[in-house]
Order: structure tokens, then sequence, then C-alpha cells
DNA sequence: CCCGGCTGTTTAATCGATTAACTGGAGGTT
DNA sequence: AACCTCCAGTTAATCGATTAAACAGCCGGG
């Protein structure tokens, strides 16, 4: 791999490597004749010329980089999406983007940062796997983007989904199926999750829309996986048959997932018996289910794209109020109307 | 932000540039006096200056960073850890990584070739999320190294997982709980997995070394998601009882799920009834099952250690011979001995 | 008293581009 | 003839570091 300079080819078109320079770039091209113009072009394809990023960058003072700093994003399952819509948005810009996973570390955010700021790139993004209230790191720029995260003191561009939307939209799809008695399968307190405070919202919202008076008793909390899904699911339906929910809308898929191992086990089939809906859309918990389950979305692909784009100055965001982006229901087979004797 | 440079520190120590450079570096350190470290060190401190890396870089050409081309590595789950592991080599060693995802399109794959190569990045790692035999990209640097997938020609450094040897342990697991009769439930042939071919070997392999003959009936194929294997579990729960498999080995987990599904519709009992063993290792599919699932873990993690320490020349690698890195197994709770009429 | 060697630091070249300012000559004007 | 305007480039400074080579003092030896 020999190094092949702009002087390369700047020599062998008989120039100076300002004309060069000027004729790759389209800078200043109508001061250069076409035939010019053509000589260069060719003499740098003849050598095999490709620019060094790194020398424009020390010119230029900017570097066609950003920074995406991450918790874990990596390594969880649907974050990876967010990734995909940074990184598009990063390509059909001609940026590229450098990907630090810190694992919530302090240190080693520290780190990221200095290295970054180091590397001096153009902007940096700073992202969650969950949607959370985040402290962030000392030293994160001014303008960094917030991912899948809001600042506790706000005053940075965020975007985050738009978790009570999108329980509104999970209760209204079984409140227009019918049902009366929902459950509300949420996440234990103590993850301390937004996202559960603000689907419970838009459950409640929902139901008093519905006028619905909300039962307590169905409003229940696990350990957000499979098998407290489960469990709090075979609780609710032991309930005597008229205080049982005919459907249940979970904190997310995985605990939806046990809502119907616990369906099963208790000889019931979903949708006939119980309708549920789940949220997050994994697709391989979501999708693979039988029968496919009914879920809300979370926006990644989109959020991710968003952020980029405010990082890169394509699009303005209000400091003041994170962006809160739509989660739209995804319609599979799981909610059907309930049994006939709780029909309205 | 102000930009603070080298210049300034030397100013501020009254010193040259030099010597800032050579104390900051710790080079030719016994050559300057403890006094005049003393004295760059804090101008340092007090102006806040942070080193340009870009120009660095320039200089001593070489980035401290490394390009990590992917097809869709982001956007899968468990390939993420692959990435995890690339990371983390590269922050212990002061590197960072750029990620590009090209979708397998050959025309993104070209220009994330060139942007890296424009920008000088020290090293390459080509990754898939699958175990694949892939055509690389004209263009890709020779010493790239290539991540779960090999090229066809040979050649070039990669890791990829121990599929034969994660199929003998897999199935041995079973022969040592007892089984005699163990299905595999394998991927479609149309789907052209390495892995499946690797796995099969490993099966066939184990059931010689326990002088089972193998019954053909036993080993059927379906597509690699739950529906599949549900499906595929389901024919072979229907043969007669005595040519009925008591365990099944599952290319990947999401069929094993699947046949846990099939499982409970025949009113049988995992692991009572049937065993099951997977593949793969899904945290959101293997252990969120009921009851959690047997499996083999696909090494990500290791090998995205494995090939960025290969890139930064931390290890060498032979390029004529993949590199197999072993896929344990993770005992859970669906094997157990077969039911007692079939016991040996 | 001059020279050589050592110490501690500086000078200046260099990495590979970008770009503001300049130039030499052709052509046009008065 | 003197002067101006374009044209088609070129010159040279610059971005912010690294580093080989040079250099200024000082000490000791002959």
């Amino acid at each position: 791999m020999v190094r092949v300079r702009m002087a390369d080819v700047a020599a062998r078109a008989g120039v100076s490597t300002a004309t060069v320079s000027m004729v790759l770039n389209g800078v200043n091209s109508t001061r250069i004749s076409p035939q010019t113009q053509q000589r260069v072009r060719e003499a740098a394809e003849a050598v095999g010329y490709k620019p060094n990023s790194v020398a424009r960058s020390l010119r230029t003072q900017q570097t066609r980089m950003v920074g995406l700093i991450s918790d874990t994003i990596a390594t969880t399952p649907f974050a990876g999406r967010m990734l995909a819509g940074a990184n598009d948005v990063a390509r059909e810009q001609g940026h590229l983007v450098i990907l630090v996973d810190t694992e919530r570390d302090a240190v080693a955010e520290r780190q990221a940062l200095h290295a970054l700021n180091g590397q001096r790139v153009d902007a940096i993004i700073y992202a969650c796997m969950w949607h959370r209230v985040v402290e962030v790191p000392e030293g994160l720029p001014e303008d960094a983007v917030l991912l899948d995260c809001v600042a506790p003191a706000g005053g940075r561009a965020a975007v985050v989904p738009d978790e009570r939307a999108g329980g509104m939209a999970a209760v209204r799809e079984l409140v227009a199926a019918g049902h009366r008695r929902i459950a509300f399968l949420d996440a234990e307190e103590r993850f301390d999750l937004v996202a559960s405070r603000l689907r419970f919202e838009g459950y409640l919202e929902v139901l008093a829309e519905a006028g619905i008076e909300p039962d307590p008793a169905l409003h229940v909390r696990a350990e957000p996986v499979a098998s407290g899904g489960r469990e709090a699911a075979r609780r609710l339906l032991s309930l005597p048959v008229e205080r049982r929910p005919t459907a249940m809308f979970c904190f997310n898929d995985r605990m939806a997932m046990g809502a119907y191992t616990a369906a099963l086990h208790c000889g019931l089939s979903v949708p006939r018996d119980l309708s549920v809906v789940g949220y997050d859309d994994q697709q391989l918990v979501a999708a693979e289910l039988d029968p496919p389950l009914t879920t809300v979305a979370l926006p990644h692909y989109e959020m991710g794209r968003w952020a980029m784009e405010v990082a890169l100055g394509l699009r303005q965001a209000d400091p003041e109020v994170p962006h809160l982006m739509p989660c739209p229901i995804v319609r599979r087979a799981s909610v059907s109307p309930p049994p006939a004797q709780f029909g309205d």
C-alpha cells in the first residue's frame, strides 16, 4: 500500500497542489480551465490518489466524525436499531460514527469524552439503552444530543419515546375490541422506570376516556421479565371470574410472554379467552410468540435518526422540551373481543 | 470551548513546544530537567491543554482508530456482544472504533472502505452477524481480520465459533442424561448455513461415539424460527411412541422455543417427558423460557476480543486456518433423564 | 587556553491537505 | 502608451503536533 499524496497528483498533472485541491473539491472550479481539470482528474485516477482525511481535518477543523457514547447500547438487543438509525443519517451526510460503550462506568465515560474530544469529533450523542433520566457526565459538551434519555436539569436536546401515547394506543386497542376489565402488568417500582409511570398514565387516561372505573386490583407489578409476567398473570387469572381481567396490557413483551404461559397453564387460549398487548416490539419475542403478539413498538430507529440529524445540524431541537417520538402500535394476533359473557 | 494549543502551554512555561511535547509524552524524559518537567506539567494543567489527536495522527501516521465494518451487526441482537468484545480490547489499548453498518450492500461496503481508508485507520475488522462464508469486498486490506466469517479462498485471519464441538457438547449432554433417541431439529438447507452442517456433524459424531445408530427420521429441517421448530417438533411428537424422540437438539433457541410450545400442545412436559437443548444462548429466549433452556452459547464476546487483539497486533493469527472459538454449554433446566420406559 | 563531551533545550523540517493572497500575461479601453 | 480587468493558475501560510539535528553553556583534560 503505497502512499500517494496530492503532490504526486500535482506532479503528474504538471500543476500545483493548490490546483489539484481546487479541482478535486470542486471549489473555485470556474477558475480552472476544463482541460486542466480533466488532466488533474486523470492524473489522480492514474496514480490512485485517495485523500487523507486526517490532513484535511487538521486544516479544516472538522473531522466528519461523530462520537456516540452509550451505556451498553450495543449489548442490548433492541437498542441496536438506534445505532442503525444514527448510522444511516451519518452515512447519508458523509460522516462516520465512533462508538464507545461505557457500560455506565463513570471512569470509562470520562475517558471516552477525553478521547472523543481529542479526536475533535464534530458532534457527540449520548445514548441510553432504556428511557432514563440521567446525570450526564461532566464535560459533556453543551451541544451534545441525548438519545433515549433526558437530563434532570433539562437544557439539552433530547429525544425519548412517547410512552404515554404508546400506553394509550395499547389500551385503546383493547377498549376498541370491547374489553372493560383491562389489567396493567407493570414493572416493579424499584426499577424506577420512567416508562412505567408514563405508560400507566396512558392506561388511566384511556380508561377515563372510555368511562371505565380503574380497578386497583388490576394494576399489578412484577419484575419485568417473563417469569415476573407469568406469576403476575397467574394471580390475576385465579381471581373469581367476575373480577378477572379479560385483557392484559403488559409493560413489555417479555412479561407478555409470561402472560401467555400463565394463560396456557390455566387452560385459557390467547386471544379467545384472554387478549394481550405488549410493549417494545422485540422481534425475537413478539413475532415469535404463538399467536404473534400485538404490541407497541419503541421507535428506536427513528430516535437514532433524529438524534443524528440534530447533532449534524440538519434539524433544530428545542433544548427545553425533549422530543417525543411516537410509538406505533403493531397489530398481530393477540387481541380479540372478550368472551361473550363479558361483552358489552 | 477555547482552543488550547501546545504553543500556549509552551509560552506559559517559558519553553519551546518541543520540550512540551517531550515532557507530556514522556519521550527523552531523562534529558529534560525535573524542574522544567514540573513547570510544563503545571502550565498544561493551568491552561487546560488537551492534545489534538488529529495533528498527532498526521505526524505519527497512526490514528489509534480501528474500523469495524459489519453487515447489520448492530441491528441483530446477539452480535452486539461481538462489538462489546472488540470495543473492550480497543479501549484497553487506547484505541477507538469506528463502526460502519453496511447492510450487506456492496456500494455501502465500497464507500465504507473508502471512508475508513481516508481516515487512515490502523486496522480493519470485517464482521458478519452469522457464521458465513463471505466474498470479501474488493479493496479490503490484506491484514483485515474477519469476524464470524471466513473467506472462501482463505488466506486471511479469521475467527468463527467451533460449531462442530458445540454440536457435540449439546448431544453429549443428552446422551449423558441417558437419551438414545435424540432428534436434531435442523435449519432448512436453503438458508445455507455453515453452522447447520457443522452442528450436524457434531451430532453424528457423538451418536457414533455412544454407539447409537442415527435414525434419519429424527433429522428434520424447518425454518429456523419458533414456528418452524414448533411444526417440526409437532411432527416428531406425533410419531408412534417407540419411534418418537425423547430429546431434541435444536439448531437454535428460537426453534427450541417452538419445541416447547409443541410439547405443551401434546400434553408433554419439559424436561420430564422431553429434553431440549438449543443453540445460541439468546438471553431473551433461552433464559426466559419455562423451564429455562439448556443451550450452547455462541462466544460472540470472545470472538470480538480475539479479532481486535489480532487487528492490533497483540496476538498472532494463522491466516491459513480460521481460529475456532469454543462454544460452551450453558446448563439450565431443560434436560433430564428420559421417562422410565425409555431408560437404559 | 583550547578542545571535546555532556546537558538541557531550541530550531526547523515534516506529516498532507486547504485557501487567502498574489502573479504574469492576454486583451480591452481611453 | 498607459492603465485596468480578467484569466488561470501559483505561492506560501496554516492547521497542531513530533522529532532529528543543531546549539549554547559548562566542565574537565591536555
